[in-house]
DNA sequence: CTGAAAGCGCTTACAG
DNA sequence: CTGAAAGCGCTTACAG
């Protein structure tokens, strides 16, 4: 079997509790029997059990991902690799290890979520989304358990520790930029309306219009899901429509860049017929025809930054909450139009 | 602190021991006991501590995978996010949790992969990546731990269960498609040849010149990363170059792609100056214009049989090792041109 | 500076 | 059908 402390112990002519403390490099061990036991343990091949280490120290020195659906799903969006990338490297800096969430329905993800807090399978949790009543969140905030979360806690976010961006105000701006260009007619089409970021875009959205003094018209508001379900007749009919808007303010380019498709199919020009702008400009904006304007919400930073303030709150429970805002900005390519 | 097996067993009135076998569903405990047991564990909310049963059962339900370089680097490359994907597809089916390695230098790699082993982090790796002379791949081999991988290994292959396309097979298939549209002059683009699947590109490749009669010509081998150390300036020379080559065969869409946009800027026209044809078929080569030829390698599929050979070798460690191939197809579009 | 002992929270032969 | 005991491999007060 592999070898333990005791074995090292015994070549060392010491007791387990010296090597323990040897490994911990604790300064009360003499210069002297140090050596010895780092001889025996190189000479063993000697590695501590992590196992056991955590049972005793009751912590892992890992950090749970949690996404809001199936790795499965989720990875097929470039927002997730990218959000890993940001939180991996600092986990490699501060070298602690990721644990990836796996399920797919509600309940899948708060089994395992409860799994790693209960079962100490992690020290802290990152939760890569928000919405609105989320269970997950709840259990974790009762549970007082380090967590941190990307994107604004619909309830109790002073007490949350989240990044975001300010998405009312990127939104409020980028549909300004399109209200500048001569639009009226403006459609905002978002995920479900439980997804707190849907919230806070459409917000700004309506703030834009409301300062341009142009009326909010309920019918230019579309989910992503309707027109998804519907498949692509409704995305299709959707930009037939007899009253077609001149511009879309879309929240997740791939939903921009499947719209661009269906209207090429359907020979409505972009930015001709329709001007198109969305978010989280992901590479494949920048090769579209015509390239997508975009909003770079900085993805990378997103991830980075809930990881260290997760790690932080590990080190330190009681450090107070807190908000970070990452700023947005909007990539102009070629995808809006101008109507004057 | 949490609730533990004894807090049920005091409130069951049992010993802890029963209370363990009620949680193993153990058939030899009396229904009504293990009703009562039951009653306890949700009145208490208790959990089972993850790290405690490992400890004592020497299992861990999850499993490692092994990247090529750090994540933050690695997930750049939609190959990974996709391989994810899979893995984690069978991961949910038989509940294993996914635990993801961060290290970027060999060095950090090989220290991550024996603290997993050594420390009982996982019960079974999977390596993303195939080199030669790759220390991990020994160190797997020597101490007997669960490992597949995904690619071919360069030396042990008999003795390693591992998923791979038919790399020569599909390179020579495309090579030869080049060459019976006219093609003489052919480059190959691949990674370093440490990459094990850069080796059975060239040989795939060589195969179809040879079979075509077209004499062998180191020059029209490059590797990428020259192309990349380069910069800009020496990818735009190469494509400038004296006597070009008329077609491109690229071992990654991501390389084709940098090279396509160059080639714009340059007015090398794509495919009617040079023809591209390169693997993976990401998403992004459907929107390129003009949209790349790519072959298909089923990125998802060979992380998911990677994953379910993996737990099946857990479940059962004498079972022998075997090779899986993954049918590789290219997706024709319009990057390549005739000559004829 | 070092050791013996108790404990982290489970599981599992052994005994009855 | 159930319990007492030993053990998984560490850590850490306590004592000297």
């Amino acid at each position: 079997m592999a070898v333990t402390i005791k074995d090292v112990a015994k070549v060392a002519r010491v007791s387990p509790s010296t090597v323990s403390r040897v490994i911990a490099d604790n300064p009360r061990i003499s210069e002297e029997t140090k050596k010895r036991v780092r001889e025996a343990m190189i000479e063993l091949g000697y590695h501590p059990n992590f196992q056991a280490r955590s049972l005793a120290v009751k912590s892992t020195q890992s950090i749970g991902i949690i996404m809001p659906n199936s790795a499965t799903k989720v990875l097929e969006n470039p927002f997730f690799p990218e959000v890993l990338r940001g939180i991996s490297q600092v986990a490699r800096e501060d070298r602690y290890g990721i644990y990836l969430s796996t399920g797919a329905t509600q309940e899948e993800i708060f089994e395992e979520v409860v799994q790693m807090v209960q079962g100490r399978r992690v020290d802290g949790i990152i939760l890569l989304y928000s919405k609105t009543n989320d269970t997950v969140m709840n259990y974790l905030l009762e549970e007082d358990f380090p967590f941190t979360v990307i994107g604004r806690p619909y309830n109790n976010a002073e007490r949350i520790t989240h990044v975001d961006n300010d998405n009312i105000y990127a939104t409020k701006q980028v549909t300004k930029y399109l209200i500048d260009k001569g639009h009226k007619r403006i459609t905002f089409i978002g995920l479900n309306p439980e997804v707190v970021f849907t919230i806070d875009r459409m917000e700004g959205y309506k703030q834009a219009l409301k300062e341009a003094g142009i009326p909010f018209n309920e019918q230019l508001v579309v989910q992503e899901s309707s027109l998804k379900e519907g498949g692509v007749e409704v995305a299709k009919e959707f930009l037939l429509a007899n009253e077609p808007s001149t511009a879309l303010v879309v929240t997740d380019d791939f939903v921009a860049i499947e719209l661009m498709s269906y209207a090429e199919s359907l020979n409505i020009r972009v930015p001709e017929d329709i001007s198109i702008i969305s978010f989280n400009n992901i590479m494949l904006t920048n090769h579209m025809r015509p390239p997508l304007t975009s909003v770079d919400i900085d993805i990378f930073q997103l991830g980075l930054e809930a990881a260290s303030c997760l790690i932080e709150k590990i080190k330190n429970p009681t450090i107070l909450p807190k908000r970070l805002t990452i700023p947005a900005t909007m990539i102009e390519r070629k995808s809006c139009a101008s109507l004057k």
